[in-house]
This record gives structure tokens, C-alpha cells and sequence, in this order.
RNA sequence: GGGCGGUUAGCUCAGUUGGUUAGAGCGCCUGCCUUACAAGCAGGAUGUCGGGGGUUCGAGUCCCUCACUGCCCA
């Protein structure tokens, strides 16, 4: 590595390089712990600090390319990752992908499509082959662009949710919940989506509000006899297609209009069977006509219903949702027959009115299709004794979430928690582990396949045909990827290791999808796990996590959510190729507030290419001196790099600020990074590489650096020194956030020699010791000097270059730190001489502080009306300020009740505030008159 | 219908348990190619903290209410 930079920092010509040199040097691999390694004494007595800091990359869909959500869950996860690395922890980020059931299913079909073939005619198994063909040539794209964007990660562990060994837990877990009695199989009202033909469960169905209508039709009465009695009852539907299905129909046992119809008969319109009407509390009175028609196969409330009154359910639609049965409707697609049906009612007289209205329909998350409720055989799981103990796990603490609020949205799901559907009628997934008897009629359940009916010994067995839903295997993840169900002395060095991992970073929208169950999943599986040391394992330890951390959503500038049909969606990878992956990265970190969307705005990332840029052209600054100092001899002691710079009392006051500096800024962000506020930590740096150490460190330390013959080589290499020493923990400091410019610094700052392979793997910087803090006065006192004189040659009209006699006034001490480090002020403020005067010469206009005045000696007339401008602001401001303070300070009760801290304070600004207001007032009166 | 949030500078957002006269970045205006950086440097302007009421010595912060707005669940 050269100390030769180009003078302008082109992210594309350094990152490939170091994206493949991570993945290559496998610097992120964590070995597998033996067993045994660390007794259960040393576990649980070891500090805190010590845990490995684990975490689980939520599984990308494997048909999936990354997106700018993916961008920032990857993001936060690698900054904290890298940064829990760096403070000394065994850090593990595990990575891998999710089959995604019907994603890939409906991919593989639709190339198969194009071949003019379909999944049946290739069969199950030789489809499934094609799927994992499929996903060998293709399932790797998001992994692969994860590896560009240079995500810590352990790719020894990649995983991916059909894997052989996540293949054993899926079965393991389902057997078990089986044969605890929390897996049943029964035919109940599903959502059905019609279009991908398998059930969905509750939560993948998207409640979408639209315009729809309430038909409402006649239903003729009949009399004793079994006549018509001339006399109908009305009811409202949305659905009037559905009526082919009819049981019954509903009223309020309490509404009035209808108590003359009790125990009476309707006869069903176009289908003519009988059906009662039954009296059910559950009818609002008030909606459309307060009778309802009762669909069992077709909608859960009626289904409910229908137990209630032992009705029969008559499903009216095959897979695909068209009218399976007999007659003028058969085999119509549903809003075929929707409209047929009411042009039909309409013409027999039966309909009575359309009206207007809007209701939520529900959509399948997939494919957007309308779902259809409809009665089929399913798998469930019983679930609220899972949900009882994830419960727990929250109530007791044993996790926390991040912003706490969505604990409370947790509990809202989990008390209104519906048995999970967990069949899915795809060809794509783990297989059922269910063998149905074709003798007995029995069910065999078994980890292992079997070769006879283990009720009846029949070797006339076949396999369910239904796999499991995608979030079942993605739900065992936590316990799964650390070898559960294959726990044994021998190797459970990873799961005791690493389970429970420390750490979840997600996005709110799989909050229930996934968190929920696999805390469901993970305490009640885990729970079964001993501790190393054979005792039985708490709450506490079985969480798949410890803590939750719910990331917002990324949209686009102007706050719209992103989305291919609207087109303004932000491809990351091609953001990266425009501006760095550091420069994103960063926009997402600073921007990162817990709970608040992220507006992601190309400004803003422009913005932190040039704060890349402003750290190479640093580094550029510092080589060049490096170098310059090496042909005088000068050398700097390798020895100060790698830890946190010290700075003694002797040393210049840049160099003992800018010490102070550091460590204020690397206390901040290890505090701000410990409570998640990535942009605190981000904004921090910020402020300190641009804002302290270049705007006024290396402009100070220019003057240090004296490579004349006549210089003073020890103070100029004590210079260097600090400057190499902090300008490289300040690297080290930012390498979380900026991972690739901070690697290519970093290696050129030790020449080619670097202690270790990577930025990564070095120490974080702490803050240590005490911290300088009359440096920082010192410090602030010179720059607001500096500052002001800016400020006053500026309105004097004094040009750029042109130095210029400054005139300060200011108390003693004041003086001697002014006077001590003169060669700063003149420097920065571009003055030749210092005169510390008791009083401005009257005449110059000057700029003034609580502490000092400031004024320049400048030929040039004064500006007399900008001068009477700002004056005047500024009286206004202070008297607005004296106005408050007298307020205040006027105001017993707060004299009596506030800290006297508080009001210690406010006097002190008050006196100051007075003191600037008569200067002021001093300074418009003494303007020239024109 | 139930629940949760938001409303602070032109834009995007911070603002810890109430405490001094409300901040940042971007954008904007003015002047500078000052040998690390024009992706830069220096200086500057900008707010009835959504409206109303209350609690308090003190409210952007707590309570009530209204308005607008977003999300989740049914």
C-alpha cells in the first residue's frame, strides 16, 4: 500500500477489492467451540462483556434481490457487529436464505411456463429437482450482493431453510408438537387464495378497503304447508354469488321486525332449497337489513354460526374459484357467476336494491389475488400454550424491544393470537412428515420415513402431500442453526455457546410473521435443553433472543413508500455504484432514529460522499507530511497507533484538545451505539472528523509541521505523532460505519505493514482517563476569538489573503491563553499582530463575547447601514433574552422552587446577555451618522 | 370498529427523567481556486415547536380537547 492517493476518493476503484478480500481472508468466521470448552460454572459467572455478541440475519428471500430495507437491516446489524467485534466480544452474525415456499414455487413454474409445461407434467419429484436446480444457480444473487456491500458475516455458516440439517429440526419440532397434542388436522374455513390454490395463513392475507356493493334480495317465506307464503324476507349481502352455497339465514332473536318469522322457512332464490331461518345474538340490527344469509364453506363468521346451530356447510367453489356444482353456474369463475346470479335475481324480481359500500377485502400477500374463505382439511397448530410462555418471556424481561412500544403491539397479537395454519398445498417445502393408511385410515407420524402403518403394520402407506408453511422452518432458525434438534455432549458447543443469541434487528412488517413465532418456537423448544451442566434451562435461557430491535421503513425522498408500480424505487446496488457503500451506508445509519421512517434522499448521500472524500483528502494531508518528515529524518513511533491517544500537559493545546475531543466523541458513540441511536453515533463522528479535527486540528497543526532546516525536529515529530495517532483511532472510530474507505487508509497508514489483516479486527476506541477538560475551555475560548475577528474582517471588507492588526480586549487570564498560542489566532484568523487594548479604538467596529471584544485595524469605510442592520438584530435578540430572564428572575416562586443550578445559570447568561446588549447599544450609537 | 404513532427552520429529522434565550444535516444568500480537499474554505439568514385549554415557579417536553396525517389489527 502507497502513501500515494488520488486526489479525489473513488469508492468503485477500492471496494470490490475489499468486499472480496473479507469473503476470501474469511476474517468473520467464528469456530465452532468444542464441547465442553466452557463449563457451566465459567458460563454463567463470566462478565457481561464477555457473551459472544450473536445475531441472526433475518432470511432473505432466496428468489429475492437486496433492497434498500435489506440495505438498512444489513447496515444496522453490521455496524453493531463490527462494533461489538472491535470492543473486544466474539462476535457472530450468521447468514443464510428462506425457501420461500410459494415465491420459488411460482419462479420455477414460470420457466417451466415457457417451455409451454406445467409442474403436473413433470411430477412432484421431478419438479423439485428443477427447484433446487433453480436455486443452485440462481438462490445465491442477495448473498452475493450482501458480500459487495461487506457484511461481517460468517460465511462458513450460511444457511439456508431446506437444508438437510434445518430440514431434521422442521421434523423434529412438528413430530413433537404432535404428539404433545398442538398439531391437529381438521376441515375448517381457510383463506384460500385461488390463484397460488393453497391455503394462507391469517397473517398472509392483506385486508385492502375497496368500493364493493350490498345487494339485497328477497327470500320467499313459506307457509306451513310448504307453500310460499307471498311474504319475504330481505337480506343484504356482499357476496351474492355465495348464496348457491346457503344454509340459512340469520336474524337478531331481539329484533322486532322479524319475530313474526321464528322457526319459519325460506326458500333459497335460483337453487329453491329450504333453508331456516335461526335467530343468532351475533346479527347486527343495524347492518343493511339485520338479516343475514348464512354461507358456512364461505365465510368464518358464518362458519361459526353454523356450529352454533349444527348447520351443514355446502362448498360451492373448486381450488381455483369457479362454481363447482350443478347447474346454470357450474363451473364459473366467482365474479363470472356474481354477475349471472344477480342478473338473474333482477329478472325474477328477487333483487330489491344495490347500495354503495366499502368494505376491507382480503388479498393474498403473494400474488394480491382476492382470497377466498373456504373450508378445507388443514393443519394447525394449537398455539396459545406457545404463546402463553412467549408471553412470559416478554413480561418477565427476558427480551427487550427496541423502541419499546412494540412490546405493546406484541401483546395485542398475542392476546388475540387464531391457531396457526400451518399446511400449505405446494410442492415446494418440508414435507409433512404424516404417512395416511390406506387399510386403517390411521395417520403415522415419524421422524423417520416409514415403511408401514405403525397402527395397523399395513405397508399400504402413503405420504400427506401438503408441506409445511415457510415461516414454521424460518421460525426454528434461532435453535436450529446451533444444531437443535442434535444436542448431545458431544456437540453442543455452538448451541451452548451461542443460543440465546443477543441480538434480533428486523423490520416491523414480520413483527408476528416471524418474531413472534420464533419466540414461540425458540422458548418452547429450548426449554427442553439442558444447560451444559444438566440443569434444567429457565425462561431466561431459552429465548431465541435477547433483545428486538424493529428497524423503520425506507422510503423515497418525498416519503412515499417504495414501490415497483409507483417507480421510485431505490435500488441500492445501483446508489452504491454511484456513490460508495460507505456513503449509503452512512446516509441510512444517520438517519437511522428508532421508530421513524428513513426518507432516503440522494442529497443526503451526496452529502457523505463528500465527508468520504473529506477523510481520504485527510489522509492524503497526513502522507504527505509523513513523507516530507521521513526525508528530514523525522520519524513517528509506531508504537502510539492501535490505542487511544494520550496527550500530556506539556503538548501544544490543539494537540491536548483534540485528545479531549476523542475521547468525548468515543464516549458518546459507544454510549449512543450501546441504546441503538445509530444516528447519534453517526452524527457524532461526523461532527468530530469534519466539524474538530479538520476545520480546526490540521489547520493548527500546519503550523507544527516545519520541515525547515532551522525547525525544531522533536516538537515537530511529537506533532506528527498526535496526528497520526488520532487521525488513526478516528479511523477505527468510523471503520463500523464506513467499512471499505477506512480498510483502505487504514492499510496505507501502515505502509503495507499492518498489524493485523484487517481494520476489523483491531480495538475499538474507549475513552480513558480523564478527560482535559481545561483543554476544552482553552480551546473554546481561542475559537471564539478567531471566529469573531473571521466575522468582523468580513464585514470590514478586508480581502481573503490580507492579513490585517487586530485589537482584542479581554481580562487577564484571557490575555496570557491569547497571547500563548498568538501564532493560532493569526493564523486562523488571518491577523498580524495581536493588541490587547483595555477599550476598542473608537472608530473600528468590533464583535464582541461575554468574554472579550474583537476588532480589526482595516482602512476600508464601515458599512453604516449592514452595520446598523445586524446591530439592531442583535439588540433585538438580546432584549428578547434580558426580557426572559427578567421574567424569571423577577418571579419568587421561581427563585424559591428552581435547583439553585438552574438559577446560578440564568443569571450568569443574564449578566452576559446584559453586558452584550449595552456593547450593542454602545456600538450603533458610536456609528457615523449620514 | 380496536390499537399505536406523527405534526419542531424551505426539506429530512434530533430534542434524554419538564429547567437557562430550541438544534443538526441538506438547501439558500455573500465572498474566496488560502498547496489535503471547489465533493472545498470562510461568513450569514431562517422557527407564534399543528390549533385551543389545563397542570406547574417554569411546557417543544406532562394532561385534556380539536384538526390533519401515517401505520398495524379486525
Amino acid at each position: 500500500m502507497s502513501h500515494d492517493l488520488p486526489k479525489a476518493y473513488d469508492p468503485t476503484a477500492i471496494e470490490d477489492h475489499w468486499a472480496e478480500y473479507w469473503v476470501r481472508e474469511n476474517l468473520f468466521a467464528v469456530k465452532a467451540p468444542v464441547a465442553g470448552d466452557t463449563p457451566a460454572s465459567e458460563a454463567s459467572s463470566r462478565p457481561c462483556g464477555q457473551h459472544p455478541f450473536t445475531i441472526l440475519l433475518p432470511p432473505p428471500n432466496v428468489t429475492g434481490r437486496l433492497h434498500m430495507g435489506h440495505m438498512l437491516n444489513q447496515t444496522e446489524m453490521d455496524i453493531l457487529t463490527r462494533w461489538r467485534r472491535m470492543s473486544g466480544r466474539k462476535a457472530l452474525w450468521v447468514p443464510g436464505t428462506d425457501h420461500a415456499g410459494i415465491a420459488t414455487q411460482m419462479m420455477v413454474e414460470r420457466r417451466l411456463a415457457a417451455e409451454g409445461k406445467t409442474r403436473q407434467d413433470l411430477g412432484r419429484e421431478a419438479f423439485v429437482e428443477r427447484v433446487w436446480d433453480w436455486r443452485k444457480e440462481f438462490g445465491g444473487a442477495i448473498l452475493g450482493q450482501m458480500k459487495r456491500l461487506g457484511a461481517s458475516v460468517d460465511w462458513d455458516r450460511e444457511y439456508f431453510t431446506m437444508d438437510e440439517r434445518l430440514s431434521v429440526a422442521v421434523r423434529e419440532a412438528f413430530v413433537r408438537l404432535y404428539e404433545q397434542g398442538l398439531i391437529y388436522r381438521g376441515a375448517y374455513i381457510v383463506n384460500w387464495c385461488p390463484r397460488c390454490q393453497t391455503a394462507i395463513s391469517d397473517l398472509e392475507v392483506v385486508h385492502e378497503e375497496q368500493k364493493g356493493h350490498l345487494w339485497e334480495i328477497k327470500y320467499p317465506v313459506i307457509g306451513e304447508d310448504g307453500k310460499d307464503t307471498g311474504e319475504f324476507l330481505t337480506i343484504a349481502t356482499t357476496r351474492p354469488e355465495t348464496l348457491l352455497g346457503d344454509v340459512a339465514v340469520a336474524i337478531h332473536p331481539d329484533d322486532e321486525r322479524y319475530t313474526h318469522l321464528h322457526g319459519k322457512k325460506l326458500r333459497l332464490p335460483l337453487v329453491g332449497r329450504e333453508i331456516p331461518i335461526v335467530c343468532d345474538e351475533w346479527v347486527t340490527r343495524e347492518f343493511g337489513t339485520g338479516a343475514v344469509k348464512v354461507t358456512p364453506a364461505h365465510d368464518p363468521n358464518d362458519f361459526a354460526l353454523g356450529e352454533r346451530h349444527h348447520l351443514p356447510s355446502i362448498n360451492i367453489m373448486d381450488d381455483s374459484g369457479h362454481v363447482n356444482v350443478e347447474g346454470a353456474y357450474a363451473g364459473l369463475d366467482r365474479y363470472v357467476a356474481r354477475k349471472k346470479i344477480v342478473a338473474d335475481l333482477e329478472e325474477q324480481g328477487l333483487l330489491v336494491g344495490i347500495k354503495d359500500h366499502v368494505h376491507a377485502v382480503g388479498h393474498c400477500d403473494r400474488c394480491k389475488t382476492t382470497v377466498e374463505p373456504r373450508l378445507s382439511t388443514q393443519w394447525f397448530i394449537k398455539i396459545q400454550p406457545l404463546a402463553d410462555k412467549a408471553k412470559q418471556a416478554v413480561n418477565e424481561g427476558h427480551i427487550r424491544f427496541t423502541p419499546e412500544n412494540y412490546k405493546k403491539t406484541y401483546f395485542e397479537w398475542m392476546d388475540n393470537i387464531h391457531d396457526w395454519c400451518i399446511s400449505r398445498q405446494l410442492w415446494w417445502g418440508h414435507r409433512i412428515p404424516v404417512w395416511h393408511c390406506a387399510d386403517c385410515h390411521q395417520m403415522t407420524v415419524a421422524k423417520v420415513d416409514p415403511t408401514a402403518c405403525s397402527h395397523c403394520g399395513s405397508k399400504n402407506i402413503t405420504q400427506e402431500t401438503d408441506v409445511l408453511d415457510t415461516w414454521f422452518s424460518s421460525g426454528l432458525l434461532p435453535v436450529s442453526v446451533f444444531g437443535w434438534p442434535n444436542i448431545t455432549a458431544e456437540n453442543r458447543g455452538d448451541f451452548d455457546a451461542f443460543y440465546p443469541s443477543s441480538l434480533l434487528v428486523t423490520g416491523f412488517d414480520i413483527l408476528f410473521f416471524w418474531v413472534a413465532r420464533m419466540i414461540m418456537l425458540g422458548c418452547w423448544f429450548a426449554a427442553d435443553v439442558p444447560m451444559p451442566d444438566g440443569s434444567k434451562r429457565s425462561l431466561a435461557d431459552s429465548v431465541p433472543f435477547k433483545d428486538v430491535y424493529i428497524h423503520a421503513l425506507v422510503r423515497d425522498a418525498n416519503r412515499e413508500k417504495m414501490s415497483k408500480t409507483k417507480g421510485n424505487v431505490v435500488d441500492p446496488i445501483e446508489i452504491v455504484g454511484q456513490y460508495g457503500t460507505d456513503a449509503v451506508r452512512f446516509t441510512l445509519a444517520s438517519m437511522a432514529s428508532p421508530g421513524t421512517d428513513i426518507a432516503f434522499n440522494v442529497a443526503r448521500t451526496e452529502g457523505y460522499r463528500a465527508f468520504a472524500n473529506k477523510i481520504w483528502n485527510a489522509a492524503r494531508f497526513l502522507f504527505m507530511n509523513v513523507d516530507r518528515a521521513a526525508e528530514l529524518g523525522i520519524a513517528v513511533d509506531a508504537s502510539v497507533l492501535g490505542t487511544m491517544p494520550k496527550s500530556e500537559e506539556k503538548d501544544p493545546l490543539e494537540a491536548r484538545w483534540i485528545v479531549a475531543e476523542l475521547q468525548q466523541t468515543a464516549a458518546t458513540v459507544n454510549k449512543e451505539l450501546e441504546n441503538y441511536r445509530y444516528d447519534n453515533a453517526a452524527n457524532t463522528i461526523y461532527q468530530f472528523f469534519w466539524g474538530s479535527f479538520c476545520d480546526w486540528y490540521l489547520e493548527i497543526v500546519k503550523l507544527r509541521l516545519d520541515f525547515t532546516e532551522t525547525a525544531d525536529k522533536a516538537a515537530t515529530q511529537a506533532a506528527l505523532t498526535t496526528l497520526l495517532s488520532v487521525f488513526e483511532a478516528s479511523l477505527r472510530l468510523l471503520s463500523p460505519f464506513m467499512p471499505f474507505l477506512t480498510e483502505e487508509i487504514w492499510h496505507a497508514v501502515y505502509d503495507g505493514n499492518p498489524p493485523a489483516k484487517s481494520i476489523a479486527l483491531t480495538t475499538y476506541p474507549k475513552a480513558e482517563g480523564d478527560l482535559d477538560q481545561s483543554a476544552l475551555d482553552a480551546m473554546a475560548l481561542v475559537q471564539s476569538l478567531i471566529v469573531e475577528l473571521r466575522a468582523v474582517r468580513k464585514e470590514a471588507g478586508v480581502p481573503e489573503k490580507e492579513a490585517v492588526p487586530a485589537e482584542v480586549r479581554i481580562d487577564a487570564a484571557g490575555k496570557a491563553l491569547i497571547e500563548a498560542n498568538s501564532a493560532i489566532v493569526e493564523r486562523l484568523a488571518r491577523v498580524e499582530k495581536i493588541a490587547f487594548v483595555s477599550e476598542i479604538t473608537a472608530g473600528l467596529s468590533k464583535h464582541s463575547t461575554a468574554q472579550l471584544d474583537a476588532a480589526v485595524v482595516y482602512e476600508k469605510q464601515i458599512d453604516v447601514a449592514a452595520e446598523t442592520e445586524r446591530l439592531t438584530r442583535d439588540i433585538a435578540k438580546y432584549e428578547k433574552g434580558m426580557a426572559a430572564a427578567a421574567r424569571q428572575l423577577g418571579n419568587e416562586a421561581f427563585l424559591a422552587k428552581a435547583p439553585a443550578a438552574v438559577v446560578e445559570g440564568l443569571k450568569k447568561q443574564a449578566a452576559e446577555t446584559g453586558q452584550l446588549l449595552d456593547k450593542a447599544k454602545a456600538a450603533l450609537a458610536a456609528l457615523p451618522k449620514n
